[in-house]
DNA sequence: AAGATAAAATACCAACTGGTAATTAAATGA
DNA sequence: TCATTTAATTACCAGTTGGTATTTTATCTT
């Protein structure tokens, strides 16, 4: 049953989720357009009609890296969508997941996803796609934290909800962009959460 | 008196500020690391060593741009400085001047220095240095208004003027990236003013 | 052993990049 | 007139880009 017998040809060598891996690395580090696909298959150590076979093209293959990111920032949301806190708590929450050291975990600094919506127009369709497609995931999750406190009457503003969606993702992205561009922790923290004290 | 002796050689025939307005419109629209010099050339109808001889490199052209640009921007802050008005009021004109049509202007819309800084790692030394020069010229301008403000005692918060400009720069910086985006200008709108609203 | 199948590896493509060498053209001063 | 000075023009450079055609290699099926 878990015994799948062997395909046809000559067994592939190439290590998909290493080049995935290595790809998103590379996009996370320099962004998106500032990597040649040339580049990624030096460093992956892997040759371009590979990296063509398995991916299609420059598009698919930054397609399935964003895709894969994705992942890991849907991971990041868990703690938030927990229904036991308050609001306030949620955002504070959010300001540290934002805010959190990603060297000490060996990541690059700042979003791939954030860099991906700021060139947009010069990506790929596919890559486009699946950028707004991330977007739309991410308002989705703060949509629903806004109506829980709402319902709770924790939140008092009389913003819409999609606005103020829209105004919580603006700011935990300018925060990304001023840890890409190297900023001070401290100065990022206290602008971070002088915008977001507007909502509670 | 006005009439100065021809120079020696043969005389030029390009057109410095020409090639400075194209290129910078292009650096405006496309970002300034997505327009090649040949394609500057190319548009503005010059030689690519001519374009050397007068600016030196693409760096020495970039430089020239950001430069030229920095004189429209200044040119913004002029009625900002207006020592009459409030901090209330000064904040709505710093509005009304980050969110214009520019199309209307025949302008593109977003704000070039701010995109230089969000790539500013890719840029030459030159076109780097000017841009964090024109950041510090900014952040000056901000810094301006809020000692005034606090001296008028109308601005109630702790904020050092230092962070308080900074988040001006920022809560700006990020409106123009939404324009560059091509947002709605409603939302762009109202995620400014709800932003800036913490500060009075 | 002899296809058949599929991946690997090499070499290649035209287009483009920033930057220049070499030549030609247009003005000057002597 | 003729050398000097400077700019315009043309053609070129090596390096890189995304993408492929071609050939070789490794496996399975018959």
């Amino acid at each position: 049953m878990k015994q799948t017998k062997p395909p046809r040809g000559r067994p592939k060598t190439l290590d998909r989720d290493q080049v995935i891996n290595i790809a998103m690395m590379s996009y996370w580090t320099e962004g998106p357009m500032n990597v040649s696909l040339n580049e990624i298959c030096k460093r992956a150590g892997v040759s371009k009609p590979g990296v063509y076979r398995e991916f299609g093209s420059e598009d698919g293959l930054k397609h399935t890296v964003l895709s894969a990111y994705s992942r890991l920032l849907i991971e990041q949301f868990q703690p938030l969508l927990n229904r036991d806190k308050s609001f306030e708590e949620t955002l504070e929450t959010l300001i540290a997941i934002a805010l959190q050291d990603k060297s000490e975990q060996e990541l690059p600094s700042g979003c791939l996803h954030v860099a991906s919506c700021n060139c947009i127009e010069q990506l790929g369709i596919h890559t486009a796609e699946i950028t707004t497609e991330i977007r739309e995931h991410i308002l989705a999750n703060y949509e629903t934290i806004i109506e829980r406190a709402k319902k709770r009457g924790e939140f008092k503003s009389e913003l819409s909800t999609r606005l103020a969606a829209l105004y919580i993702n603006e700011q935990i992205g300018n925060a990304m962009l001023q840890q890409k561009r190297g900023e001070s922790a401290e100065d990022i923290k206290a602008i971070l959460t002088l915008s977001l004290s507007v909502l509670v």
